[in-house]
DNA sequence: CTGCTGAATATGTATAGACATATTTTCAAA
DNA sequence: TTTGAAAATATGTCTATACATATTCAGCAG
């Protein structure tokens, strides 16, 4: 009855939920649970390895594998694309370029995204040229500054800061919503070696939620 | 020179965003690659099975390996455990059971959560005890209900929701916000295999915002 | 007691070989 | 042409073995 992976990090997480092994505990090493479980090293560390990726454990060489005081369950998500997310939703995407300014090595834009003809979010982005110089030739009243930068500017790294925010005048003009509508605002920064690319504040229609699984 | 899986997982990323393999395009099999690199086929899987978890390749079984078609980065956010958050920006944590009602198999609960005396986040929760029996007997006047459950009740898996809503009445009094003012919303489902063992409805006190990293 | 050095050790990773599994593809039967 | 069964194949996984690497720990020098 050879088990999977998968068995092993059940029954490791079974352990971890049933208080064998408590919280902040030592469990044993690789090496004795292959032999418990009638498995190879490689497939238990396979299974712990996963565990410690999804929070449940710690690991450290020499140090051995502790079950984390606070087994915080993780979530991903992913990163939207506003287009996307449009199309998914069996809708029509448009796009329209709202202003284009630019000052020294900073190219400020404001765009609309349009679903079905109607609003659906409004961005506010600068683009530093001096890190990505090829987009002072782009025509962004095609392309969406957004696929334009996927395409071009691949980044290292990023930052993305949800909140909650009053509709303000600029907002209710182009979302077309009452005043002091809440609104989820999304921030996102990204970043290549040379320093930043680009910064946009989005603001979304009314109603839109940020959904995730655990 | 043998490579590590790290080194290889870079190679492919390379290849990826310098389009030598373009989006949606299916590129060499593991042992192709194995030999080109010259290193064992586990380790270009381990190194494509990463990039695929990323969201840069999709995997199928037989039909081989190929880019994704819109490279969805993904971002890992850890699931807010309000204490933490508030002991973690060196406040004093404070808690407050307001509100606790039997109907039926629901026990009701309305609770504030307290930084440094201050309010933070105001729940509302349902738990159903005919999944987690157990809780009718808990004190949620000592214990908050998340924790309590995180110790008692261990989920399967869960949806989370944020949103931007206006404060209500509710709210009002307790976060000691003024009207209509935008409050990030957070909607937490959990079950167990026996169906939902929670639902809640937290409200955060303004200003408050969700920040990720790519 | 303090600080440094080297031994001990648990996890991290690489490899070759084998088999498992999910799909696609092929090809024959209806 | 359509259907269905069988062959082919890329990824998924397990195993045993070996070595790498980060820490811990013990013991020695000061």
């Amino acid at each position: 009855m050879s088990q999977g992976w998968q068995d092993i990090q059940a029954e490791a997480l079974r352990r971890i939920q049933a208080r064998e092994w408590p919280p902040g505990a030592q469990i044993p090493k690789e090496e004795a649970l292959a032999k418990e479980l009638g498995v190879a090293r490689a497939t238990v560390n396979r299974a712990l390895r996963a565990l410690a990726e999804d929070g449940w454990l710690e690991r450290r060489r020499r140090a051995g594998t502790r079950v984390a005081l606070s087994p915080q369950r993780r979530a991903q998500m992913s990163v939207p694309i506003v287009r996307q997310e449009v199309e998914d939703a069996g809708k029509t995407y448009d796009y329209k370029l709202l202003h284009e300014d630019q000052r020294g090595p900073e190219l400020w834009l404001h765009a609309l995204h349009l679903a079905d003809g109607r609003p659906y979010a409004l961005e506010d982005r600068v683009i530093h040229l001096d890190v990505v110089p090829q987009a002072a030739e782009a025509d962004f009243t095609e392309v969406s500054a957004n696929e334009w930068l996927v395409q071009n500017a691949p980044f290292e790294r990023g930052t993305l800061e949800y909140s909650a925010e009053a509709a303000g005048s600029f907002e209710r003009t182009y979302l077309a919503c009452p005043p002091d509508m809440p609104l989820m605002i999304l921030t996102r920064e990204t970043f290549a070696e040379a320093g930043q690319i680009t910064r946009v504040r989005t603001a979304f229609a009314p109603g839109r939620s940020l959904k995730l699984n655990i």
